[in-house]
DNA sequence: AACACAGTTGACTAATCAGTCAAGATTGAT
DNA sequence: ATCAATCTTGACTGATTAGTCAACTGTGTT
């Protein structure tokens, strides 16, 4: 029970206890684990940010690894949610807008989930592999058929989808992983609510000014 | 002196040692923490991709950390050496074509560079803090009044000149750093050499017609 | 009250790893 | 041939850290 539950006197009901403290112990481990990678990240450090110790956190968690991989398995579903953003219209510069709003969102509002999955992916997805073989692989190969069906009913130019879908992956994803980057190249400000959505605004300008067919066809 | 130059019987002459195994040893620390990270590379995974002991390596630099910041340090190079390119038009189509292709070919061919750098900076810069405090910042602000001048000559549409460039940054980037999803997406290949191309013209067209003055004004 | 069960915790252990060291090998200069 | 400087290397050490364990506390049920 935490410091101040037990200043408030407040006693948590048994069956709250480990849903609870599961919450606690992911929270923290997402951002040691995004601030530090995996190896770089300790048991105790994790222990630390969730105010328990070591040994509790042992208690919910049977290893790094385990606790790892449920860290990164949150992150499909907040992957999966933006994904279906571009499910909901079919007019290309909507579900565009949409999705790259979305995913913009997730890059400012999850910066940790979003850089625990870079890390992931960037030393071969040892944990996530299935993962990218089979929900990935088959969202993004639908998602190239819609783009192809766009280019064939004219409603956007010729173009490969998948550089398209990567482009925009890169450049939303940026914002969470490089965010120290963006931030001192911001005279060492986090970026304002405008900035984002100037940022996001600029983002969908360009792709779609480099999808829209030519005004003249 | 290595297996092959003791069969061949070849003598390294001695003042050329110290040079040939430095560079050894940083071409496979590059490999090395680019697939594990700092923390999660050791000095004797070094060693063994190295071909010699692991004492050997420590005789040559001092401590891991001193390794990895030669290491990171060999990466501003390279990244500078990209940075000339856009210098080298005033074209505003040809000086982002040049610095795109530049990029591209940085990520195709120094990925293991790219990688470092790019867990550096997720995990808040800790080496090259200073190197981004100054050079980046320079060059950017450089490179973000040049295309302030060419929104007021009317060579390029009015937009925000820094996103512009990150975006750039970032899905250039995204080909060395998500090499691992690329492929898995890609059929488990590596791209080749025309995917890689394709890539990269797709990249510029979509950022070029994103910029290109309206055709009517 | 008595019991079972869930949760808590400090202290411990075994494994891993950066870095050291001292003894020896190689090279080149005189 | 001798010597000094450079390079090589196996064996060691101390620090760190994941994971264990056994004793303990709190909660709810009968």
């Amino acid at each position: 029970m935490s410091e101040m539950q037990k200043l408030l006197n407040l006693k948590a009901p048994k069956a709250q206890i480990r849903a609870e403290n599961e919450r606690v112990i992911l929270e923290a481990a997402e951002t040691i684990f995004a601030q530090h990678g995996f190896r770089g990240s300790t048991m105790q450090m994790i222990a630390d940010r969730a105010d328990l110790p070591k040994a509790n956190v042992h208690y919910y968690f049977a290893s790094k690894k385990e606790l790892y991989r449920r860290v990164v398995e949150q992150i499909f579903g907040i992957w999966l949610q933006a994904a279906d953003s571009f499910e909901q219209s079919d007019n290309p510069a909507e579900a565009l807008r949409k999705y790259i709003k979305q995913k913009m969102e997730i890059s400012r509002l999850r910066k940790n989930g979003s850089k625990v999955w870079a890390n992931e992916v960037m030393h071969g997805a040892p944990i996530i592999q299935d993962f990218l073989e089979t929900q990935l692989t088959e969202w993004t190969d639908g998602r190239i058929e819609m783009i192809q069906k766009w280019i064939e009913d004219k409603k956007i130019r010729p173009i490969n989808p998948r550089w398209v879908l990567y482009m925009i992956w890169a450049t939303t994803q940026h914002y969470a992983d490089f965010t120290h980057q963006v931030e001192t190249l911001n005279a060492a400000e986090p970026l304002s609510k405008e900035q984002w959505d100037d940022a996001t605004e600029t983002i969908f300008q360009i792709i779609w000014a480099g999808l829209a067919p030519k005004s003249g066809t």
